[in-house]
DNA sequence: CCCAGCGATGACAACGCTGTCAACGATCAA
DNA sequence: TTGATCGTTGACAGCGTTGTCATCGCTGGG
C-alpha cells in the first residue's frame, strides 16, 4: 500500500537529504539549515513551511555530516568503570533519556580503571568520536590519567560525584554528609544510642564524607561515640559480614548499625541473621545507596537513595549548555560550577527502636 | 579570572587530519587511507612508513568524516527497556568491550517497551545515526514496532534470546530449556522430591522453556510433579513472597522451590525465612540469572548463570562481520543465524538435602 | 620491439551539512 | 530623494574521509 508503484522493493534506504526538503519547500540548503538548527533570522511562515515538509518527508539529519561540518557532533560520552554498580545504571539512565530529550546519544565505554594506557584510550576516544562532552563516574572522575586526557583534548567534561571539586571542570553531586547525618538522626530518633558505623573504603572520596556525616550527628545529639563500633570497610559484603562477626564479639553489643552502603548492609543483616538475632528487633540496619537488592531482602533495608538519575541530567545539562550558557564564541569552556541534588531517604524495615537493646540474645 | 594569559596554552585541539599524514610521509591521502583501511594493494614497506608516521603523529581518523564519505559509521547501537536489569549490564559490558577491540563505539539507548511512538524513535534513532548493526535485549527484541523499523531501515541488527527466531534476524541466546533441567536435575540429585516450580512472567519466552526444562527434568526422573507445587509468578520479588505464602499453606510442604528467575527465589527466601524456616535445611532454594543481590543474602542463592557478556561479544561479532562474512557488495545482509552459548550452574548454599522433609516447621 | 596486463599509487569528485559573506528588498532617518 | 540599516535569504567553499577511475612503471608473451 505505501508508494504503490515503486519499481524496485525498497530503494535501499536512499534517504532524504536536506536538498530534497530544500527543493520541495522552495527555499535553499541554508534556510533549511537554519530552521533545523533553530537559528533566528528566518520569517515565522517560511520557518512553518520548511518544518511542514521535513515531517512530510521524514527528514532525519545525517548526524556525521552535521558534525563533520559544524562543531557539534551530537554525541555525549560516558566513562564508567564497574559496570555492574547501580551507581552507574542510574547515571546511564539519566544520561541517555536527558541525551534523547535533546537530540543527542551517549556513547558507553567501559574503562579499566587500573590500565596503564588509560590515558591514552580515552585520548583515543575523544580524538576519533569528538564528543561534544564527557560524564565520569567514580572512580574514573578522579584519575588523574582519564582528566588530562580529557582536558588535554579540551573537551567538557562533568565529574558526577568526584572525590575534590577542580577549578577546570565542572561536577554534579550528592551531600554526602548531610545525607548520613539524616540516617544517623533516624537512628538516634529510634531510640538508639549505641550505633555501629561501617566505614567505606578508604580511597574513596564518599566514605570519609559519610563519618563525617555520622561524627557530626552524634556529636549533634550528645551521643558518645564507643571506638570499637567504628570499623573500617571496603563496601564490599564480605566485610559487612566480617564488620558484624566483630561487633558481635563485643560484651556490649550495638543496637544499630550504619553501614557506609547497601552492600555491607546486606553483609550485616546475613551475618546477623545467622548467629539468630532479628531484625531490627536486636539489631537495627542503615545502608546506604537504595541498591536494587537493598528491597529484595527481609527486612527491606533502611538506605539512602542518590539522585543518580538527577545527577546524570544535570551532568547532560550542563554539557549541552541548555540552561542558555552559550559558550562564549571559541571558548566551550564551562564554568566550573558544582551542583548539589538532593538525595532521599528511604525508611523501611531494617530500623526500628531498639526493642530489647543491650539485651543478650537467646541463640548468641 | 580563569585562564588567566594563557597566550597557547592548548591550540584549540588543531587535530592531525589524513593529509598531514600523508604529506609526512610523503604519498597521497589515498594511500594513507588504504592502509587505514587494511585495503591490499599498498607495498610493505609504504605501508610501514604509513603506519609509522601515523603512530609518530598520533593520528586518529574522524569518525564523522569516515562514516560520510564511505558506508560505516563504526557505531553499534543498544536499545534496551529495563536498565536496572543485571541481564542488560552484562549485555552492555560485553558489547563496550567488543566494539573497543574492534574500534566501533557503542551507542545505547533506553526505550519504553510501551511507548506509543516507539518505532518512530528507533525510526529516528538509526536515521540520524546509521549505525553500522543494532542489538536488542528482551523484550524489546519481539516488539514488533522495534523490529519492522529496523528492518525497513536496513540496519543490521542481531537479537539477544529473543521469544521466536526470526528467520531475517540473527540472534544468539542460551539455552534455557537445558538450563532449568540442570537446576532440576541438582535439586533430584539433593534427594528433593517435591519439588515447587515458580513461573515467569507468561509474556516473556524463557518463562515457559525454563519450566519446559523443568517439567523435562521431572520426568526423565519419573518424579510427579504435584500440580499445586506449580505457581504462577511474574519475575518479580512480591509474587515469590506470594507463591511462598501459597506453598506453606499446603498440608504437604515444597522441600525445594525453583524459581524462574533470582528476584523471585529472593521473594522465596525472604518469606521462608519470616516464616522461621532455616534454608536450606527446611526448603531449598535456586533461582536463575546470578543476579548480584544472589549473591549478597544469606544463604547465597543457587543459581543460573547466563552468558550475557558471551552473548553481546558474539552480537557485535556477528554485526561487524569478524568472522569473515565480508558481506557481499551491496548486501549488508546477515545470514539469519543463531547462536547458543554454554550457561553456567551456579551451586551456592541455598540447595543442599532435604534435612528434615516434609516434617511440620517448629514454629510454621 | 610493442603492447596487453598487472600492481601500486594518485587525482578528483562526492558525502550532507554548516559557516561566511554577499545580495536583496524594505524601512527609516536626514 | 538618498544612503544607511535591517531582516531575510542564498551562493559557495569547505569539513576529512572514501570510491572511482586514471596513471605510471614493469613484466612477459607474441
Amino acid at each position: 500500500m505505501a508508494t504503490p508503484r515503486t519499481p524496485s522493493a525498497t530503494p535501499p534506504a536512499a534517504s532524504t537529504t536536506i536538498s530534497d526538503v530544500a527543493e520541495v519547500a522552495g527555499v535553499s540548503i541554508k534556510t533549511v539549515s537554519r530552521v533545523m538548527n533553530n537559528e533566528a533570522g528566518v520569517r515565522p511562515d517560511t520557518r512553518a513551511k520548511v518544518l511542514q515538509v521535513m515531517t512530510d518527508l521524514r527528514y532525519r539529519p545525517s548526524q556525521s555530516a552535521r558534525s563533520l561540518a559544524g562543531a557539534r557532533s551530537f554525541l555525549i560520552g560516558l566513562l564508567y568503570f564497574d559496570p555492574s554498580a547501580a551507581f552507574v545504571s542510574g547515571v546511564q539512565q539519566g544520561a541517555t533519556m536527558r541525551c534523547r530529550e535533546a537530540g543527542y546519544h551517549l556513547v558507553v565505554e567501559s574503562m579499566d580503571n587500573d590500565a596503564h594506557d588509560l590515558g591514552e584510550q580515552v585520548h583515543r576516544m575523544v580524538s576519533t568520536l569528538r564528543p561534544d562532552g564527557m560524564i565520569l563516574t567514580p572512580p574514573l572522575c578522579d584519575n588523574p590519567h582519564v582528566l588530562k586526557a580529557l582536558h588535554d583534548s579540551g573537551t567538557p567534561t562533568v565529574l558526577v560525584s568526584p572525590a575534590r571539586q577542580r577549578k577546570d571542570m565542572p561536577s554534579v553531586r550528592m551531600d554526602d554528609v548531610h545525607a548520613a547525618e539524616e540516617i544517623t538522626n533516624l537512628l538516634l530518633s529510634l531510640g538508639h544510642r549505641r550505633i555501629a558505623f561501617i566505614r567505606g573504603a578508604a580511597d574513596q572520596a564518599a566514605s570519609a564524607l559519610r563519618e563525617q556525616g555520622f561524627v557530626k550527628a552524634m556529636k549533634a545529639a550528645r551521643v558518645d561515640i564507643a571506638p570499637e563500633l567504628v570499623i573500617d570497610g571496603d563496601f564490599q559484603f564480605a566485610s559487612g559480614v566480617a564488620a558484624t562477626h566483630q561487633l558481635l564479639k563485643l560484651r556490649h553489643h550495638p543496637t544499630a548499625v550504619f553501614a557506609s552502603n547497601d552492600d555491607m548492609a546486606l553483609g550485616v543483616l546475613a551475618a546477623a541473621q545467622r548467629q539468630g538475632l532479628a531484625i531490627p528487633d536486636d539489631l537495627a540496619i542503615a545502608g546506604f545507596d537504595d541498591s536494587p537488592a537493598s528491597g529484595l531482602v527481609w527486612p527491606p533495608l533502611t538506605t539512602m537513595r542518590q539522585p543518580t538519575v538527577a545527577m546524570a541530567r544535570a551532568a547532560v545539562d550542563l554539557l549541552i549548555g541548555t540552561p542558555t550558557v552559550q559558550g562564549t564564541p571559541g571558548t566551550r569552556t564551562i564554568a566550573a560550577v558544582q551542583r548539589v541534588l538532593p538525595h532521599e531517604l528511604i525508611v523501611r524495615d531494617s530500623t526500628s527502636a531498639p526493642a530489647r537493646a543491650a539485651r543478650r540474645m537467646p541463640r548468641s
